[in-house]
DNA sequence: CGTTTTTTATTGCAAATGCAACAAAATTAC
DNA sequence: GTAATTTTGTTGCATTTGCAATAAAAAACG
């Protein structure tokens, strides 16, 4: 059995560990830089989906945007149209460090692909994106509360 | 550039937490089941290289592993030639926890290399352990307080 | 040898995480 | 239309996580 999976979680939690380290430098405190991305790159997006894209519960979401917003970075607006839905859009000051943000994640990326060649390196996305795609099914499946066979 | 690293991230998230919930039938909190597979797997291994392998700060390990300890899922025991180091062993009851390890590892194997050809497979694992051996240098590195440039 | 540095392990905070439980709006079903 | 279900969001609580600081054994260095 190829155990890609020990793999994956070695690298997700060095990068992370990384990123929170390099972050703090921008009053990110851990976990934070995850969600101000996704909003930069989808202002207007709701807990909801944010939380599906990142593969974090709800309420872990929950507080780490309350904390973004407390602090500035992002703001929460009602919607017109569905009174129960808050969107979520960045602040200038969140903007402002969304560079610094896609910068490191960028030199992680190209620490991380050294060594490769373009058609690897184009090989290696969509296999991820292809087991990404295939896990996020489970994760939906026993989040809810379902049992899994095996 | 290819952004590999946010769905090692998703992939790995999504994994953390279907396992913490399907091993919670077998009386392990979140995270034990990393600590516990690796002490199996590697008798006799001591705190520090424990934490090393899975990537996780000194203090989070000490941590898990005493609860491990004192659920009685593995013991401590003292080195003779040095006084220092405690060597961390499966109990009966660690050992008998672990074929349910594997079985669920492997099922989530499965699940993420659904669709892939056997070639295929095996080309994920190379690059995944490429681009660990490449990450964890950076680990290494930032994780000492040295400054990453960039 | 003695001293300096490195290795190994732990604890004290302060913070993040996630399950349970709850609430209210929106949607679906009848 | 109303009732049942789903969606969206939040808090309470218990646990995990990790940086700082500490300590003591071991190893390196002179």
């Amino acid at each position: 059995m190829k155990d890609i999976l020990r793999e994956i979680g070695m690298i997700a939690r060095a990068l992370d560990s990384i990123s929170n380290i390099e972050f703090k430098e921008h009053d990110l405190t851990k976990g934070q830089y995850l969600y101000l991305v996704r909003i930069c790159e989808n202002p207007g997006i709701i807990l909801e989906k944010l939380a599906e894209m990142i593969k974090v519960d709800r309420t872990t979401a929950s507080r780490a945007v309350k904390k973004l917003d407390m602090n500035g970075f992002i703001e929460k607006k009602g919607d017109q149209h569905n009174k129960k839905i808050k969107r979520l859009y960045p602040t200038e000051k969140g903007q402002s460090v969304y560079p610094f943000i896609i910068r490191e994640n960028d030199h992680s990326n190209k620490v991380a692909l050294d060594g490769f060649s373009e058609e690897e390196a184009e090989r290696a996305l969509q296999l991820l994106q292809k087991v990404r795609m295939n896990i996020e099914k489970n994760w939906d499946y026993v989040k809810k509360g379902n049992k899994r066979n095996y």
